[in-house]
DNA sequence: CTTGCTACCGTACTTTGTACGCCTTACTTT
DNA sequence: AAAGTAAGGCGTACAAAGTACGGTAGCAAG
């Protein structure tokens, strides 16, 4: 039976790794849209055809790539005992990938339930939260409202991001007398300061759910 | 110059109104991805390129689309005077947009800002927010962390809707024991039950504006 | 009847995913 | 070294979908 010799023998080859890197390479830089396999093949420096000896398709190579991003969700920093600092460490650490890589976001959201690094990283705020108490139901709905909190505003800024604001100003401009406060928020709008707004709506949300659970360490 | 007559002269005709509303139905039953210029002009018994005496492209449809639904956002309801229970009304009725069309929900995302409907919403929300004191920067966190969570909410859901549960579950069971608390909370991940979900969230977050805010009534 | 407008249609080109089968290369086995 | 073989890469081609472009049919106004 062959035996696969694990050198590598050039420059350049083909490989899943490569192919996912070039490939989050082209969604970072011009997004999910733009990510197509002719693309991709010409980044590679390969023909198209020829990415199909490493994936069966398309969708493949986006697991593939969700995969790869999810890798880092764990986050560095060391499990903080304490349930309530744990979840924060877990959805920061989801909040991280979505600022890193904001066009792959949709990605990322299937990732949680679809990858390895995802399901982990499920499982490890699944264990946290089933450990400090919570029933079965009341875990699902802290994942279900902090996951929407952080996901939310990551589609929100993306969004933001591919709409451009001079269309949204252009639009506006005939009717302005018609949008007079929505005028004076204006571009605040469209500028999404991550940190702050996420961190805070965060530590509201896990507040409340430490009160209604009444226990805390 | 000529007057048009707007007398109907025949059953089936295509129009504008007519072309949006099958295209909502088509989202709703099949998905966004499965509205295509084809598949639209079959349902209205027609040639595709006569959809395009419409309107200019499919994004103009699909923008119909999301003015169509987004009519509503407003609600029925009597503005409530407190600025807090406006603001929940306010939410409340996106929400329920989201809920009524889950398929939808890129186009209700968007159509905040590119949508006259929506438009009103959103000049709505800022009144109410400026009129209570919030400065401009306080009412556009306000608008994204409140829309984070409910777009957020809505975007989980339709992703779980969309992801078969029994694909997710035949993946898992493979390695069953690498995911002991996931496998305890299990399919109640896919669940969104919605309004305790969303509405609790909901109050605790604007709450929490209202004590930062100091303003009452 | 002619002119011209409105609504609709037929054809065809482009982009993108991917099925299918060929070719080359380089390693294994003798 | 000769020969087989499998893996990696390639060329061609087709299908689905958006839409440019030009046509046609019927009706209104002159």
């Amino acid at each position: 039976m062959p035996v696969a010799t694990e050198i590598e023998r050039k420059r350049e080859t083909l490989t899943p790794q490569r192919i996912v890197t070039l490939a989050l390479e082209i969604i970072d830089e011009d997004g999910l849209e733009a990510f197509n396999m002719r693309r991709l093949a010409a980044e590679a420096g390969v023909q198209p055809m020829s990415l199909y000896h490493h994936f069966p398709n398309k969708q493949a190579i986006l697991d593939g790539v969700g995969e790869a991003i999810a890798a880092a969700a764990l986050g560095a920093s060391p499990p903080d005992p304490r349930w309530q600092a744990r979840v924060r460490q877990l959805f920061m650490g989801l909040h991280a990938l979505a600022e890193a890589h904001p066009r792959a976001l949709p990605l990322i959201s299937t990732a949680v339930l679809r990858t390895p690094s995802g399901r982990r990283w499920m499982e490890e705020l699944m264990r946290v939260l089933l450990e400090a108490g919570f029933s079965e139901d009341r875990a699902a709905t802290v994942y279900h409202v902090l996951g929407a909190h952080t996901l939310g505003l990551g589609y929100a800024r993306m969004l933001g991001d591919e709409l451009q604001t001079t269309d949204i100003v252009a639009q506006l401009a005939g009717h302005w007398e018609d949008y007079p406060h929505l005028l004076r928020v204006g571009l605040r709008l469209a500028v999404w300061d991550g940190p702050g707004e996420f961190e805070t709506g965060l530590d509201v949300l896990i507040a409340h759910f430490a009160t209604t659970q009444g226990v805390s360490a």
